[in-house]
RNA sequence: GGCGAGGUAGCUCAGCUGGUCUAGAGCGGUGGAUUCAUAACCCACAGGUCGCGAGUUCGAGUCUCGCCCUCGCCA
């Protein structure tokens, strides 16, 4: 095997602030890094994945007060929530990371006081603009747009100057521009590169990483180590979650320490990931657009103060909108978990994945969900793509061979010889093709191409059954001779056997390619179609036998399907949907806060 | 105000360094063929001023300038 194979892979989404109710936002960053976890584990890399809840913020504590709660308590009553909600969504993370956990505080203060000891971050003086009424500083601009009063209450602002901890981004601008600009760190999509790019160009300052504590101030998030008056800001020690939680023996080699000898895979074959070399430790930040400048610049510049990798790759998506409109608090059109439930109700989990997937904003660009819109991609691509033909194959096999794979006599490849009319038929070579096109995109994170190839993958089988018309070679004489591709001809039994077999072996490699997105319902077509390369076919998540390279070959001997082997019908993976309906979880009655 | 992205078929978008773009895909729509299948699948059909105007060039969605919109980031 390729080193490449086996190189760790390590992918995280934002922690999320545990004062919010999970809702689409929180759903899709995760989902992404699910889809993407769980391709890298078929692929058969070492994943580990990470997601978990930001828990001390400010607000944490005032809002646990309002209901009489410690912060704590309402922490974990919250981060449950999160937890719930990412178990519904069929995520497969390794771990939840919760912020105030020892594991994590206790690292997070020591980066800090290696930090302060290498002279990284140092003590100074922050000026601003003072709210008192809100308890907050305002930035510049928007105390000037409010002409210097309180942008809530209006009262005047007041000018403040407090003794704070800096660290030293600025002396890291060169720095980082040139891993951005030569992709060390790659910063995706290219828009946001761009953003990045021109933001560090307008100059880096040393930014503010911890604020004295006040009189009546809760007792909530982590002090400066070496300064117990100083509460460390919540969102650089959260930024930390990343490196603490892994940062242990077992878990270490997911983000190798700098002097470590780096393993370089020389080069693997097929498929061995798009730019960057394989010596790179594969650390994937996945965020929405808001957080990037954390993500592509503070982060890494700590990191390096740190003397530690930066990550490989940080990947900002856009925003979810709802039917055509921004989603907002004032129009109370959240798209929350429970919407996405109803969905999963009536469409099936796998059926909103894939639409998350697929139609999300992976881009620059933010993309719009929209009811109409779900059930066209739903019949489009699922229950008339995929489930059909899974659907005529399976029936066609129970038809003309009593539900057993029939046997092509040795003729696995036949449509695959010679004769250009039959050229995207070399199904051995078309798979192939596939599986190392979509394993390229993986590694780019375009994760709706990579389901795109696995469509196709199935739309050919389609095609296929269309040209050589197998119902009709099941009416015909079966002994007489069948004229195939490149002047070969076969009985009509036989030509019927091996057309049969190799639309279900090319939907068998399709099936792989749709697993990450939906997991659950390949699995069931597997069990159907008694295929399983699960280590347990009733549980998805019980890990792969072989990796994809195997698992996917053209009639593999051990993974392939076999001849003779029990092919059940079983019901419709995904019922064609009604776009007449209405969407289901209409939205009104909860129109909370 | 500064920086950046984008305005391409009804919808969502591909079109990298200018010439296989006499402009593409998917979805929707229309017509046809077929019956193994979930009224599915397959085939054909889009005459779109590639935002507007000018320029560079033998030749421009593709480069330059100006303008009009949309959006993002920042101040």
């Amino acid at each position: 095997m390729p080193e490449s194979a086996t190189r760790p892979c390590y992918i995280t989404t934002p922690i999320y602030y545990v004062n919010d109710r999970p809702h689409i936002g929180h759903c899709y960053t995760t989902l992404l890094a699910d889809v993407a976890a769980r391709a890298q584990r078929l692929i058969g890399r070492d994943v580990f994945f990470l997601t978990g809840t930001d828990e001390h913020a400010e607000k944490v504590s005032k809002a646990a007060a309002e209901r009489g709660l410690s912060p704590l308590e309402w922490a974990t009553q919250n981060a449950e929530r999160f937890r719930e909600a990412f178990a519904f969504m069929g995520f497969s993370n390794d771990d939840f990371v919760r912020t105030t956990e020892d594991r994590h505080t206790t690292r997070a203060s020591a980066y800090i006081q290696k930090l302060v000891d290498s002279g990284d971050i140092e003590l100074g003086d922050y000026e601003g603009w003072y709210d008192p009424s809100q308890e907050e500083y305002v930035t510049e601009s928007t105390a000037k747009e409010h002409d210097y009063n309180s942008p809530v209450t209006g009262k005047p602002l007041e000018k403040r100057t407090e003794q704070n901890y800096f660290f030293r981004l600025d002396k890291y601008e060169g720095w980082l521009k040139t891993q951005i600009e030569s992709d060390a760190i790659r910063v995706l999509p290219e828009a946001r590169k761009n953003e990045v790019l021109g933001r560090i160009r307008q100059g880096l300052q040393k930014v503010p990483v911890s604020r004295r504590i006040k009189e009546g101030d809760a007792d909530w998030g982590i002090r400066m180590p070496n300064d117990p008056e100083h509460r460390i800001y919540v969102w650089i020690e959260a930024l930390c979650n990343y490196l603490t939680i892994v940062d242990e023996p077992d878990r270490r080699k997911y983000w190798p320490k700098l002097s470590s000898p780096v393993t370089d895979g020389g080069g693997g074959p097929a498929g061995s990931g798009v730019g960057g070399g394989a010596s790179k430790p594969s650390i994937t930040h996945l965020m929405a657009k808001d957080i990037l400048w954390f993500h592509a610049v503070i982060w890494p510049c700590m990191l390096h103060a740190l003397g530690e990798q930066p990550p490989a790759t940080v990947y900002a998506h856009a925003y979810w909108i709802s039917e055509g409109r921004k989603m907002s608090k004032s129009l109370g059109n959240f798209i929350e978990i429970d919407q996405l439930r109803a969905y999963a109700d009536k469409f099936h989990l796998d059926a909103v994945r894939w639409f998350l997937t697929t139609q999300g904003p992976l881009g620059a660009t933010d993309a719009d969900f929209a009811h109409a819109r779900f059930v066209e991609v739903y019949n489009a691509d699922l229950a008339n793509g995929i489930g059909n033909a899974a659907s005529r194959v399976g029936n066609m096999i129970v038809k003309y061979f009593e539900g057993k794979v029939p046997d092509t006599g040795g003729e696995n490849h036949w449509f695959g010889v010679g004769d250009s009319v039959t050229e995207h038929y070399h199904w051995n070579k078309r798979c192939e093709q596939s599986v190392s096109i979509a394993s390229d995109w993986v590694d780019e994170i375009d994760l709706r191409r990579f389901c795109e190839e696995a469509i196709k993958l199935a739309a050919t089988v389609d095609r296929f059954i269309n040209d050589y018309r197998p119902f009709s070679l099941a009416k015909l004489d079966p002994n007489a001779e069948f004229e195939g591709p490149s002047k070969t001809s076969l009985k009509n039994r036989q030509a019927l056997a091996v057309v049969l077999y190799q639309c279900a072996e090319a939907l068998r490699i399709a099936s792989l390619l749709l697993w990450p997105a939906m997991p659950t319902k390949m699995a069931e077509l597997w069990r159907n179609w008694d295929c399983s390369p699960l280590n347990d076919p009733n549980d998805p998540d019980s890990g792969f036998k072989a990796p994809l390279a195997e698992l996917a070959t053209w009639a593999h001997p051990q993974w392939g399907l076999k001849p003779g082997t029990t092919i059940c019908k079983g019901d419709a993976l995904f019922m064609r949907a009604d776009p007449a309906e209405p969407a289901p979880g209409a939205p009104g009655a909860s129109g909370g806060e």
